[in-house]
DNA sequence: TCCATATATTGACATGGTGTCAATTTGATG
DNA sequence: CATCAAATTGACACCATGTCAATATATGGA
């Protein structure tokens, strides 16, 4: 039958799942490095051999986590677009979800570095939800960066969308990750974490705002 | 003796450099995860347990490694000063240089990849010295930034140039790092990576210049 | 020259984590 | 109740790390 077929899958999917929060939950807790699979199948209730029929390695777990984060951006990056209508405001908006983002999640923001410091091999089974994750991101902000081009609110001549929202998500990742990771050097210079990023995100705004 | 001592300071510093330099050759060729002590040892020729007595463990290794890629990396900084007058073109020289950087020793940047994306604990012996290359490397772009400012080249109202110069570098390095690690992904796009990365250093460089 | 001492170097070990596999349990089906 | 497939596990082999007692080497003094 395949009523039991279909919830076979969805108990599979539950399990999949229980695992994936198990390992975010530890994440959080120690940073990956620390993080072992034993740790994450007791968290999980179940052996650890159980885990390696749902992920194919710990990396591929990773990949797993790293699809959610993304998927958890798109949502934030959906919701800051929605509260406005200037395109500019939208993606300047966004710049900003990212910012909370890290502050909120940060264990997922690092996941995000992981997955942007990782050379594309193509290897594990979960690698490529998360490209998908990633582009699925970056369609939300093409979609602002369009929109403030018909609107005005961004120069016309900034460049394809698309390469522009490459270029800012990596200007905008950049920013967040040297001013958490070095947040002690920074603010022995008497600079302000707050206000440092701030100002980055003002920066990168005056990038897309039309010549005055 | 103290001829003695020094003799033995030097050879002492001379087995460290070699140990720093297979360590370097082992993760140009296969990534520094992939590397394992046992490799440096037999390619230093030397023991496992004898790198133990030069290094606390890998990850000091590594910030030993890091110091020396931020040391190239500030003395191609100054190579890339030297060949300018204006301020803005020093530091819109090293943005150019930090490309080069990555493509001629991906391994070196890879290890400043590392750092930056590293929660600094002050654990390792060399974490420290790691910092201060961090900060002399800075050092020089500094200057540069307060030479524009005051040769006109670069905006008066640009703000303190210590915090220009970590926003620039989180930058510049987030977009080296998205472009080479998702080159794949952006070429698919119909995008160049050399353009890629030239437009955006041009869009940081008009960051810099003074309004017309 | 030979011993004493410090330093350099190593082999062997304990620990801990990963990924695999054969064996067992579970639960649906006839 | 017997059967079969899927889920689940315990135990294993492997490998890398970091440590330590033991050995080798070189220096300085008697």
């Amino acid at each position: 039958m395949s009523y039991i077929a279909a919830r076979r899958e969805e108990e599979k999917e539950r399990r999949r799942l229980e695992i994936v929060e198990a390992a975010e939950q530890l994440y959080a807790e120690h940073g990956w490095d620390a993080v072992t699979m034993d740790q994450v199948a007791r968290r999980a209730r179940l052996s650890r051999a159980l885990l390696y029929v749902y992920f194919r390695d710990k990396e591929d777990l990773l990949f797993a986590i790293t699809e959610r984060a993304l998927g958890e951006l798109r949502r934030r990056f959906e919701a800051a677009a929605g509260e406005h209508e200037l395109g500019i405001d939208q993606v300047s908006a966004m710049g900003l979800a990212y910012t909370l983002f890290q502050q909120e999640r940060p264990f997922q923001f690092d996941a995000c570095t992981r997955y942007h410091a990782h050379q594309t091999h193509e290897g594990a089974p979960n690698e490529a939800a998360c490209a998908a994750g990633g582009d699925a991101v970056m369609a939300v902000m093409v979609r602002s960066l369009q929109r403030g081009i018909e609107d005005g609110s961004i120069r016309r001549d900034i460049g394809e969308p698309i390469k522009i929202c490459v270029m800012l998500w990596a200007f905008t990742h950049g920013l967040i990750q040297i001013a958490t990771t070095k947040a002690q050097e920074i603010a022995r210079r008497g600079i302000e974490a707050g206000k440092f990023m701030e100002e980055g995100r003002a920066k990168l705004r005056e990038l897309l705002a039309p010549r005055a």
